[in-house]
DNA sequence: GCGCTACATATGTATCAGACATATATCGGG
DNA sequence: CCCGATATATGTCTGATACATATGTAGCGC
């Protein structure tokens, strides 16, 4: 709704692909809308939100240039990126809760 | 989790509670905790945001000063205002579906 | 070799909601 | 007379997202 609308859902979405494999920006920004529900993600958001990751010890990331096509680099999550991810997992299920209360009133007064 | 954590539930929190009944600020700002799930909501941030639903038409108010204590500024939502609830209610299920997709992928993998 | 598209990463900046701080005024009770 | 509860309001900072743009590699058709 109008703008700036969205849930703080890009950290915990790529901690939790990340946790699955290692992989690269490219590839996330390619997986993230399905697992968002989202059209697409901000590209430009998405290498920032890495790095970020980065500097909080929650992943590390090394260049490939050995394959084929640009150089990639690849992030893999560390233990502190999995402890994060459970914190997060943990704050989704009480937004969930609180969104579930704040529907059932709005159903109830309709 | 950090800072600016949480999901945009002032303005669907405030509309709903007005659709019950129409009420001013300080009464808004004692039943929201408990609407959203919160310790407490900012009192600054209760006001700005009547302020700026009022501008785009959403309710209307009226001071009230022939009371006890000091004015109070009462809030009514209006048809405008119940539309536009209406519509953060769907955008509340949809927010709510994003998040046990997210959530679901989480706990498989874990 | 040229233009086109896909791949891949990155920076710049505007906007906006929320967090935190503070100001102002009324009124009742001890 | 001061304090706390009631009541509204403004100032400002930060962090996350939105929107725009820059840069470079590489394969393909022609």
């Amino acid at each position: 709704m109008r703008r700036g609308r969205g849930i703080r859902f890009l950290e915990p979405g790529l901690l939790a692909l990340l946790r699955e494999r290692p992989t690269h920006g490219y590839e996330l920004i390619a997986e993230l809308p399905v697992l968002l529900g989202t059209e697409r993600v901000d590209v430009g958001n998405v290498y920032r939100a890495l790095r970020g990751l980065e500097e909080r010890g929650l992943v590390t990331s090394e260049w490939h240039d050995e394959l084929p096509g640009p150089a990639k680099r690849t992030y893999q999550i560390t233990d502190e990126g999995t402890r994060a991810l459970e914190r997060w997992a943990q704050w989704l299920r009480e937004a969930r809760s609180r969104i579930d209360t704040l529907i059932a009133r709005l159903e109830e007064g309709r």
